[in-house]
DNA sequence: CATCGATATGTTAATATAAACATATCTACA
DNA sequence: TGTAGATATGTTTATATTAACATATCGATG
């Protein structure tokens, strides 16, 4: 029986999150921000982006704002206007965040990965 | 500045959660449950252990209650009535399972301050 | 110079989460 | 046998988070 003493806790797993923060504790980045740079990056376009990550434009644009305006610098350079209405790309500092928290991201999940087995196997013989 | 490039990023920190949750995506245990459980095993009771976690017993209760219902055991073996007016101590189960937790945090957090080393020198050096 | 499509942003509605309030139940012990 | 103090739980209020709606702006191009 699912969640009963005894079975192997199939049903289970160890979840996580890991957020760029301010000494505030305000969010600056986690997933939803960095899925939207990194689409930003391939489309070189915010709304494009916010279609991929299926999130609405206004939320997009709200959490790139916000990140942007707690770091106090630009991470994506921004274009209105024109044939195409305008365009966005990263800026060498967006480019710089989101590889080094893909690299984050990678190192943790390889962390999580071995702890998880460890757990697991700590449960699992008791 | 803070936040500006070219400063050391001393105002941003990394942050994480872990979770362990049902397949279904139900949150069972996280640091609210584990510190609740621990304070039970330390006081003996409930209520003790919600004063000391600073949430109403009615949240607590509600905690405990939740991650025993998706687990499908007890974690916490709780007597009502009596002198004291009733008391609640750990299950076998509810011991193993914080001090698994236990030493699945310790892990975690090692790993997490090894990647926070490596992300801000990597930032740092940019 | 009108159009189109993306950026920009305020406002309001809907949900979800958490806190607060209220009240009942149990039982060793004086 | 009434009391005290902890467990047990439904209900409601408040708060925070997210989604939805609405509308304005910009500017290369036909």
């Amino acid at each position: 029986m699912a969640g009963s003493r005894g079975d192997k806790y199939y049903d289970v797993f160890l979840d996580y999150r890991v957020w760029l923060k301010t000494v505030n504790n305000e969010g600056i980045m986690g997933e939803g921000c960095f899925g939207l740079l990194k689409d930003i990056k391939l489309s070189g376009s915010l709304k494009q982006a916010a279609d991929k990550q299926e999130m609405s434009y206004r939320k997009a644009w709200g959490i790139v704002r916000k990140s942007e305006d707690l770091l106090g610098f630009k991470l994506v350079d921004k274009q209105r206007g024109g044939k195409d209405g305008g365009h966005s790309y990263l800026t060498p500092e967006g480019e710089d965040l989101i590889s080094a928290y893909e690299e984050l991201r990678d190192d943790i999940t390889q962390s999580i990965k071995r702890v998880t087995k460890k757990f697991f196997n700590k449960i699992n013989k008791q």
